[in-house]
DNA sequence: TTTAATTCCTACTAACCCGATGGGAATTAT
DNA sequence: ATAATTCCCATCGGGTTAGTAGGAATTAAA
């Protein structure tokens, strides 16, 4: 159920991008930097982002990366697809047909069931994004950096 | 994403034992042959739900396998921990504590999202029981079999 | 126009995990 | 006794993961 350290590491740029949209863009370097990430790594990440269509990217001296869309719109289930494949539990539940084991595959109910995972899963996930996180962020230092009155 | 082969086994033998208490106990090689499982390793995968108290076992000739409780009171979610670990996405959000490789781990977005999706999961999969299982066989069934009469 | 910085691309690799397989020992019914 | 069955452990090939390495292509700046 873990999700890869390629699909972690993905997600950490983005946010890294999403939160310094202002910046304009920022090298694989300096996201590897701030977030520990193995820069050759990182670089071959930022690749294939860029190829599915969720980064842009500049080459050269003063190159780097960029969102390509707003981070409200890129979810957290087009990264984990992207990387990961499909959101589904069973190999049986991929496709509406003909794939199950089972005696009868018409009539199993754990690929029934696994089908409606899957809906639910693609739900969640395809509902949280970029922006989201980044609201998460905000919100989580907001409420370090406050530090109420009766209590100084 | 993707459960394993093992999880997905132990799965498809619980739901063949679920549908068939009235017959008592189901040997390994019964349950092998009707779900199409390597038996040897079917064996391991028994005897790990045993220790885990989800099945009991009856040695010696005539012995065999049965559920420890009833069906309503086996969930998804038991079994997968059991096979896969937690049920979590990142190593950050396993527990509450300092555990992401982050700058400020106390402000991370991705971890706080990825504990609420932790939470989900985990409501998810245990809202889903063996008996659910059987419940969605036995429609699928009724369905299959049912042949309205303005067809004939 | 050279140089430095950066992305892009491909190949390789060590370690780990998955999905088994095999050989018995222990236990039980007949 | 014998046969059937669970229990237990060791092994193993192949695939995946998580990188590492080297350099080609491109661009900015000196």
């Amino acid at each position: 159920m873990k999700l890869s350290k390629k699909t972690e590491y993905a997600l950490r740029a983005l946010a890294e991008l999403a939160m310094n949209q202002e910046e304009g863009n920022l090298q694989a370097q300096e996201l590897a930097r701030r977030e520990k990430i193995p820069i050759k790594f990182l670089e071959q990440i930022l690749l294939a982002l860029k190829k599915a269509g969720v980064l842009q990217s500049r080459r050269g001296a003063g190159g780097g990366y960029l969102l390509s869309r707003p981070p409200e719109q890129v979810s957290l289930g087009e990264v984990v697809r992207l990387i990961e494949g499909p959101l589904v539990l069973l190999e049986c539940a991929t496709e509406e047909e003909d794939c199950c084991t089972c005696e009868e595959e018409a009539t199993c109910g754990l690929r029934d069931v696994v089908i409606d995972l899957r809906n639910e899963l693609t739900r969640l996930f395809d509902g949280i994004t970029l922006a989201n996180i980044c609201e998460r962020t905000v919100e989580l230092r907001r409420r370090r950096d406050f530090v109420p009155r009766y209590s100084i």
